[in-house]
DNA sequence: CTGGTATTGCAATTTCAATTGCAAATTTTG
DNA sequence: CAAAATTTGCAATTGAAATTGCAATACCAG
């Protein structure tokens, strides 16, 4: 599991060290708090969204959440905190912090389109994502892969994206590694052949898609090793997987985003390939020349 | 007018570094406006101080600049602004969204883990995506997709990836969109169904791939509008293409990466829903409906 | 299945921030 | 240097957002 989370911070208010990364704080306060549904949707979207979360007002959280404003007071007061807004003062002092250190800021064109919220937005996930895993459980992830028998990867809608990137360049390196993007049956048989020695990749953002977590936990309970990509620290993903990978997934629009995800999946895929640099090299080789006889490419 | 400090007076700042990069907008708004002494101390405050302004309320600001806060509501109305909210909401927009990356990689810099390069790599991508593309060809590209009568969107190998994110959320937003990741005969059948009004997105990255390139053609010949996605500007593609968008797409191993497209992607999709808004309203409720009806979520 | 409890949504209420009218103070100009 | 014009501060007003009381609903235990 992840290593981050010092104990000192208790449910009471936490003001201080304003250097730690992400928001654990925030779930240090969750995990001791059973926060009702209604409201636990309003701490994910507060989790998931610190961005908007910091100077959003009550009522787009409580869009974001589909749960009525009051909701979004409660479950501020639920957390020790007086109302929205001295949550929010909370979640500034602690995020803002990090994304400016200094009044470094780069000055871009004129016109703010899509393109440029999108591209913004996404910088600064993956920055975040610069923070939000260590080096250690990088490298024994990585390891983990390396030495798995098997790989599953599983993702679902949006998140099939970088599931299947990573299956798809993992098998071109010469990993036994598959894909299942589909629910329902599809699902069962993929994980009834998993076992000890095998692993299973879930990347798992936004809400808990059902299927997704009675899965993994089948899996984990026939021995396989689970690795967890999400955008949480807790939930019951988080309590089976040996190894917590954690993206910021904050979008633009309605939707999340992957982007975070896949370049984290590519940093997993070039951690494989240097584990057995023979192996894909010699794959990459016969790839290649296939390609060139099945007359794929065209110059 | 003119004495004392006439027209100087506003366009320096004194604490300011004049070589750092800053906000210029807001410099080239004052340049043309004189301000009295005590609006000045405001403009002054809101200019080295871009992360208090661009959340703080009225009174901090007032403080700061040791000023009434009516000076403070006044100064934005002179300088063309409604009232202090809405100079908050270009700060916020220009500022807060755009921080220099430079300061988290310095500090990431030292022990690189396949993950660090990954992510450092992307982000260069995006910044170099930023560049690539003028707010003209963006916006060109999203009205050519609001207006499309089908889309079709077509990638291959990893390329699918991105791919399937357009497909996926753009149909979740009510668009008819949809993906062809195969080639063969079902690229064959899938580009014959379109024609004049319809558009097809080629994603192709790296090296051209033969099957791609020639559906695309077809279709461009039967009618259809092309949009590619690529990260070339010439070529086959880009000569029938009606626009093209650039992604840098250097990966960190032997794969590239299509990171930038993916958030491209979601730039393009922002875009397709500012444009029918009322059609992804009302899509997405139906979807929440139904993914609870079917208890797709576990929350 | 039923009664009790906890949670949520709605709507009224309260609170607080932003704005503006007006008078005092400052600056400018003849 | 004095009068006019501009700017500022104060205090009242407006407006909007956050909160809370209450009823409906969902959940749970027996």
């Amino acid at each position: 599991m992840s290593s981050s989370t010092p104990e000192e911070a208790p449910a009471t208010h936490p003001r201080l060290d304003p250097t730690g990364p992400g928001l654990d704080w925030l779930d240090d306060i969750l995990g001791d708090t059973a926060l009702p549904r209604a409201q636990n949707r309003v701490a994910d979207v507060i989790i998931r969204n610190p961005q908007l979360a910091s100077y959003a007002e009550i009522a787009e959280i409580a869009a974001h959440a589909e749960v009525n404003n009051s909701t979004v007071v409660r479950t501020a007061q639920t957390l020790g905190f007086h109302g929205w807004p001295d949550l929010q003062r909370e979640l500034r002092s602690r995020y803002l912090v990090k994304i400016s250190t200094e009044d470094t800021l780069v000055q871009h064109g004129e016109h703010s389109t899509p393109l440029t919220a999108a591209l913004t937005r996404d910088i600064e996930n993956l920055r975040l994502t610069l923070d939000a895993n260590s080096a250690e459980d990088v490298e024994a992830t990585i390891a983990t892969l390396a030495a798995a028998k098997s790989i599953l990867v599983v993702g679902h809608g949006s998140y099939a994206a970088p599931a299947s990137v990573m299956a798809h360049l993992g098998s071109t390196m010469g990993y036994p590694i598959s894909l299942e993007s589909r629910a329902g049956v599809h699902l069962v048989t993929s994980t009834n052949t998993l076992g000890p020695g095998d692993v299973m990749v879930v990347i798992n953002i936004w809400r808990s898609i059902g299927q997704m977590i009675v899965a993994a936990e089948a899996a984990h309970r026939a021995g396989a090793t689970i690795i967890a990509i999400s955008d949480m620290r807790r939930g019951r993903l988080a309590t089976i997987a040996e190894h917590l990978l954690v993206v910021p997934s904050e979008g633009i629009a309605f939707f999340q985003s992957v982007t975070a995800t896949t370049s984290v999946v590519y940093g997993l895929l070039a951690g494989m390939q240097a584990a057995h640099p023979e192996r894909s090299r010699e794959t990459i080789r016969r790839s290649q020349q296939l390609w060139k006889e099945l007359g794929v490419h065209l110059d």
